[in-house]
DNA sequence: CTGAAAGCGCTAACAT
DNA sequence: ATGTTAGCGCTTTCAG
C-alpha cells in the first residue's frame, strides 16, 4: 500500500466518466455504450489500474478469504500437501487463504483465531485443531468452519479419511503375503486426552481396523505386538526411542510392522538395520501418509492419504455456504470421509 | 463477515462516548479519563467487539500483510521450513501472511503476484521466484520485495544462503576420511536457462566449492564424476533416472558422493542399495538441505540449510521498509548471506 | 445508458 | 478530556 495508486476516481476522471461507470465496466454490469465501454478501457489500461481489494472487501462486506489454521506445517510433510491443497482450491475460485502455523499451541492458536476473525475471514479451516474452545471461538464469530482430519467433538464441516478401511487394507496386504505376527506401531492416543474428538481417534481408528482384521482372518490378538508411544513432537523430530529391539531381537520374531506415519516408519526401518535385518527379507514395513515414502530404502510400501484431496475438499465445504447465497436456510454441517490407497512398493514381501 | 458485528459505533453508543474516545481507549491514545475507559472496555467485553481490520486497513493505508509465493512447497520439505519461517517472524510482529503456491508455473505466479498487487500487500516475498517479469511486475507496483535463495537477476532484497561454504564443507569433510574419488551429482544449471540469475546459480556455486576443494587438497577434478541432471520436478517427484549404476559398476567405483538435496540423495541411497552396496562401509554419501536426512537409513549426514531463518530474516528485511518510516530516504536494496552447518550422522565414514 | 450519492467501519485531524 | 467530522476506495441503489 505504499505510494498512492490509481484509484477508480482518477480512472472516471480521466475517461470523463462517472465512478459508477467504471465499475460497470470492470464487472460487466448493466447496459454500457460500446464507446464508452472503449474510453474507458483506454483509461484503465493507461493508468494501470488496479482494483483496492481492501476497499472493496469493506464495501461488500466480503473478504473470499480463508483463513487456515495448521498444527504444524514442520516436520510432517503431510500437512504441507494439505496446505497446497487448500491454496490451490481456493485460488481456483478466486480466494486467498492466510495462513497459520501453531506448531501445536493452543495459544498460538487462539492468537491466529483471533486475527482471523479481526480480518473477517470468511471461512476458517483448523487442518488438526489443538483445542476445542480455539474452534469455537471461531463459530461464535459466526464464521463457518472446517476442520480437517482430527476433528474435535464440536460440530462443523468436517473431511476426515477412512482411517479404519487405510488400516485394514493394510493389514489384509501383509496377511495375503503369509504374515501372522504384525506389530502395530503409532502415536498414542492417550496422549491427545485433553480434548475429546468428533468419532474415534485417528489412531484408535487405525487400531480397530488392524485389531479386527486379524480377527477376521482368524489371527491372535498379541498385545505385546502393539506399540504406543509419544513419537510426535511438532519441533524436535522424534527423540524418543522406539522401543523395537526387544521384539526384534526376540525369540519370536515378528516378520511386519505397520507404522502409522512414514516418519515412524522411516524410524522403525533403522532399528531394523540396527539390529542387521534386512527389509522385506526377514520382515516387511508399511507406513502411513506416503508422504517421504517413496524415497526412503527401500522404496516404502504405505498407506497413502489424500492429502491434496483433504485440503480441496475442505475448501468446496466452505465455498458451498457462499455457492446458494439465497438459501439462507443455513444447512447443516456435512462430514465427508475419504478414501486411502494402499501403495504397494519393495518394503512389503512374502514372509519366509 | 457473515452476519453483522458489532463495530465501533456500536460500542461508542452503548458506552454513551463518541467513536473517538472508543478509538483512544482501543490503541491507549491520549488522554482519557479512567471513568471514561473503564465504561468503554466494559461496553467492548459486552459486545464481543474486535476491530474490523478491513475498514482499518483502508483507513490507515497499510495492510501490515505479506504476499508469499513460494515455487512449490511440495515435494521438497525445504520450501515448507521457509513458509514456516515466514510465517512465525510475521505474526510475531503482528503481520501476516497469505500464501500462494506456483508450483514452478510462470503463469500462476503472475497472478500471484497480481492478486497480491490488488490487496494491497505491504511486501510480497519470492522464495525462489519462477519469472524476472514477475518479480519485476511487483518492483513496478511500488512493493517492497524480498527473494528468497534463488534470487533473479533483478534487484530487490535478497536473502541466499553461502553455497559455496555449504558444498566447500562437505568436501573437506569427505576428505578428511580419506577419499579422493568423489562423485557430485546435481540438478543441471543448464535447465534453469531461462533466466537469469543474480551472481551465479545455487547449483554452480556449489560446483564452485566441490571443484575448488579438490583442487585445494591437490586431488584431481574427473567430469565423470559430476552428473548433472534435470532431477527437480514440482509435481512428480522425480521418475527421472539417475544414471549412477555405471559408476557403481564400474572398476574405479567411487567412494563417496555428494547430492546436492535430501530427495537427490535418497535416490543416490536407493541406488547403492539396489548395487548391493553398503553405506557408509562401501561408499559415503552426503546429502543437502536437512530436510528428511535423519530419517534416511543410515540417517544422512547433509549439510543443513538454515530454513526457518531465511525465512525470519526476509521477513526482517521487509519490515524494515516500515519501521523507519520517517527516513524515506529510501536504504538501497540488501543481500543478506546466510550460512550452512555440516551436520554429521551415519552415511560417511573413513574410506577402506 | 449514465450519474449522484450514500455508506461499509475505521482513524486522525481539528475543535472545543 | 472528549466530540465532530472528513475521508480511505469502492459498490450499488436510485434517479434521470
Amino acid at each position: 500500500m505504499q505510494r498512492k495508486s490509481t484509484t477508480l476516481k482518477d480512472v472516471a476522471r480521466i475517461a470523463g466518466v462517472s465512478t459508477a461507470t467504471v465499475a460497470r465496466v470492470l464487472y460487466n454490469n448493466g447496459y454500457i455504450a460500446d464507446e464508452t465501454r472503449t474510453r474507458v478501457q483506454a483509461a484503465i489500461q493507461k493508468t494501470g489500474y488496479r482494483v483496492n481489494t481492501v476497499a472493496r472487501n469493506l464495501r461488500i462486506q466480503r473478504t473470499a478469504s480463508i483463513g487456515h489454521i495448521l498444527t504444524g506445517i514442520v516436520p510432517n510433510p503431510f500437512f504441507a500437501g494439505v496446505a497446497l491443497g487448500v491454496e490451490q482450491e481456493a485460488s481456483q475460485h478466486g480466494w486467498s487463504v492466510l495462513m497459520v502455523n501453531v506448531q501445536g499451541d493452543a495459544q498460538r492458536e487462539r492468537l491466529g483465531v483471533e486475527t482471523f476473525i479481526q480480518q473477517r475471514m470468511d471461512a476458517i479451516m483448523f487442518t488438526t485443531p489443538v483445542s476445542e474452545a480455539n474452534v469455537r471461538l471461531a463459530l461464535e464469530a459466526g464464521i463457518p468452519v472446517v476442520q480437517v482430519e482430527r476433528p474435535t467433538s464440536i460440530a462443523t464441516h468436517m473431511v476426515v479419511v477412512d482411517n479404519y478401511a487405510g488400516s485394514t487394507e493394510a493389514i489384509e496386504h501383509l496377511i495375503g503375503l503369509g504374515h501372522r505376527r504384525i506389530v502395530f506401531i503409532g502415536g498414542d492416543p492417550a496422549v491427545r486426552s485433553a480434548d475429546k474428538f468428533f468419532g474415534s481417534y485417528v489412531e484408535e481408528e487405525r487400531l480397530a481396523g488392524y485389531r479386527d482384521t486379524l480377527c477376521k482372518y482368524g489371527l491372535p490378538f498379541d498385545e505385546r505386538l502393539v506399540i504406543l508411544g509419544q513419537y510426535y513432537s511438532m519441533n524436535e523430530p522424534f527423540e524418543t526411542d522406539i522401543p523395537l529391539k526387544p521384539l526384534l531381537q526376540g525369540a519370536e520374531r515378528p516378520t511386519a510392522i505397520f507404522a502409522t506415519s512414514d516418519m515412524l516408519a522411516a524410524r522403525v526401518l533403522q532399528e531394523i538395520y540396527a539390529c542387521g535385518l534386512r527389509v522385506p527379507g526377514d520382515i516387511s514395513v508399511i507406513g502411513y501418509d506416503d508422504t517421504f515414502a517413496r524415497y526412503l530404502a527401500p522404496p516404502l510400501t504405505a498407506v497413502q492419504q489424500p492429502m491434496i484431496d483433504l485440503g480441496k475438499t475442505a475448501v468446496r465445504l466452505a465455498l458451498q455456504h457462499f455457492q446458494d447465497e439465497e438459501t439462507p436456510p443455513a444447512k447443516p454441517w456435512q462430514q465427508v470421509k475419504l478414501p486411502t490407497h494402499l501403495i504397494v512398493r519393495s518394503s512389503t514381501g512374502p514372509v519366509r
